[in-house]
DNA sequence: GTGAAAGCGCTAACAC
DNA sequence: GTGTTAGCGCTTTCAC
């Protein structure tokens, strides 16, 4: 392969507009000290010559990469994309990350990594070196890895924890799963409800916990029970399929219930109808993720809308532009909402 | 921001191994020149200390960047994700693109374009002088747009495009898409079908001529007419409402429509519910593309399933150890398969 | 086979 | 405000 070069370097913009690197650089890097009408000429150079700066080069002389890496789980994400069942997770990691990056002159890299796995390091610490990221984006359940969270501190690299609270190094964001789960189940009591079930989703995700804590207590505060309505999965089918037939073979079943993520829901919708019970007629069901299946199902299922795209974009900009007043690491939380659809209904009569 | 440094550099390896500089970068490459010993000894120094090339300083240094840049079309690739209709095409590339580059010690970046635009020059000659990727895949509608192939040729670097049969620089790249439309074709006309229209793309993919192609020849082998049943769409949903519609308004209508995309195909779905004929008894409907969707529509489509991951990957893999043998660019043709669901189904008796 | 020297394009540090 | 110098980590010459 024939050994590329840079066509235009920042020495031909130098020596176009008659100036030292050291000038252009400042003009390049919106730096003070520059006068306005040498940074004109300058600029007018950059522009003539259609000069852009490598990327190579600048991380080279220590300033940065413009690059911020989005960490997935790597067999989740595979599987997801192998699954076709049209999760959209990483395209809306994408819609937030590229955008907001874009916006600011950098990149965005998605890179794939085992977190259950005891190379973890050097694994991550490969594609660090290699890379030189100036941020890392840490998705559950990586985020409250202790194994990454520390290597990317040590090495000095700002980072964000999508789905953890916890303090410690690293930005600290959700996706306000405990508002969303209350908001949720205030909307089944809304609709009259009195036995709400929830399918919660694994202990290894924080989020699990909060979604917990958000039904507990918008029941508690209506007065409502929440013993013996509360079921866990892992987020899959047929943890679901488990969970949902539990939940429904209790004495008092729920006449609603919410699960924490769209598979489990659309499990629970198929236990529903196994059992001859009408959604929402007889059993009013709420989604987390309101991924785009959820509208194709029958019938289409009311969702917390997961704000991803937010999330990460708002990530990408605290990584680039830290606030100067920041109030001691704050945990940042945008909180979603919930899609209605034709899931939920008012509460059957009771006839037990 | 602390100026970061890399901790281990070639220079510590060297020392650790005591050999020089060179010799160290000779057995990160792989080349000749050094004696087994030597470079056991290398390598063990190498893994102790964790080291792992800085791909900045490997790219200024006039060597590779080890990064492949997957160019698509900007307004269409955030719409689609705007909308979250399901559509994973930005997913399986990564799949095929992200797992094969890893496979090589290459990253996947995806970089989002304008075609219709009079700067394309401008914005894809930024991206590339930034990154310096040492190969490019472009997609439909940018793989036939001149002003990018010219660019990228003449600036020498390798790319694919995917979606273009054309001659002239690049691995011209098809998935199959007159194979496809023909396979499509055939299995309707061994259901009995004898009316079968398509509704093809738009003029400005090329893919959508190869199709009608597949389609026409199919009918002409079995003696069987196209004059008619032929309409066009621009792959979105209310194209495909009025290109169904036309062919439905046919005094022989057809008893099957291909449709060239999976919206134009729950379009038409949707065209023959509203008129009561039902899918498959009284239409045989099938889709292209497979995206997420047309398994949870009713029926479920039969589809053409486009090989994009496995195209991507190939294409990963061309340009990275272009093959010795290149017997003038052929075009690289990926076929797709045709994945049987509940939409198709014999022809209806003929009652007219 | 191995090593030494030069330089890639850029910025940090320090002069002036 | 602007220029000069040194050096980032690596590979490419070209010696030996």
């Amino acid at each position: 392969m024939a050994r590329r070069r840079q066509s235009v370097t920042i020495k031909h913009v130098a020596a176009d507009a008659g100036v030292s690197l050291q000038t252009v650089s400042r003009v390049i890097n919106n730096e003070p000290n520059v006068r306005p009408a040498m940074k004109e000429r300058v600029q007018a150079s950059i522009d003539r010559l259609g000069y852009v700066p490598s990327i190579a080069a600048q991380r080279m002389s220590g300033s940065r990469s413009y690059i911020i890496m989005a960490i997935n789980d790597r067999d989740l994400t595979i599987a997801d994309w192998r699954a076709r069942e049209g999760r959209d997770w990483v395209d809306q990691m994408l819609l937030g990350g590229m955008l907001t990056c874009a916006k600011h002159g950098y990149r965005m890299l998605i890179e794939l990594v085992d977190t259950h796995n005891d190379h973890v390091e050097r694994e991550l610490g490969a594609a660090i070196a290699a890379l030189q990221p100036d941020g890392v984006i840490l998705t559950p359940p990586h985020s409250e890895n202790s194994l990454i969270t520390r290597l990317l501190a040590k090495r000095g690299i700002p980072f964000a924890r999508i789905g953890s609270m916890q303090d410690g190094p690293g930005i600290a964001m959700s996706m306000g799963d405990e508002h969303n789960s209350a908001l949720a189940t205030k909307h089944l009591i809304e609709l009259g409800h009195e036995r709400i079930g929830l399918i919660a989703g694994p202990t290894d995700f924080s989020l699990s916990q909060w979604r917990i804590e958000g039904w507990r207590q918008a029941l508690g505060e209506a007065g409502l029970p929440h013993e013996n309505y509360l079921e866990r999965g892992d987020f899959g089918f047929e943890s679901g399929i488990a969970a949902a037939g539990k939940l429904l073979d209790l004495d008092e079943a729920p006449t609603a219930i919410i699960a924490s993520s769209d598979q489990m829901a659309l499990a629970t919708l198929e236990v529903a109808g196994k059992r001859g019970l009408s959604v929402p007629r007889d059993l009013s069901l709420v989604s987390f993720d309101n991924s785009p299946i959820v509208r194709f199902t029958r019938p289409p299922l009311t969702a917390v809308d997961q704000p991803i795209a937010a999330t990460i974009s708002r990530a990408v900009e605290l990584l680039i532009e830290p606030p100067e007043d920041n109030p001691g690491h704050e945990p940042v939380i945008v909180e979603g909402e919930l899609v209605v659809r034709g899931s939920t209904a008012t509460a059957p009569r009771r006839d037990g």
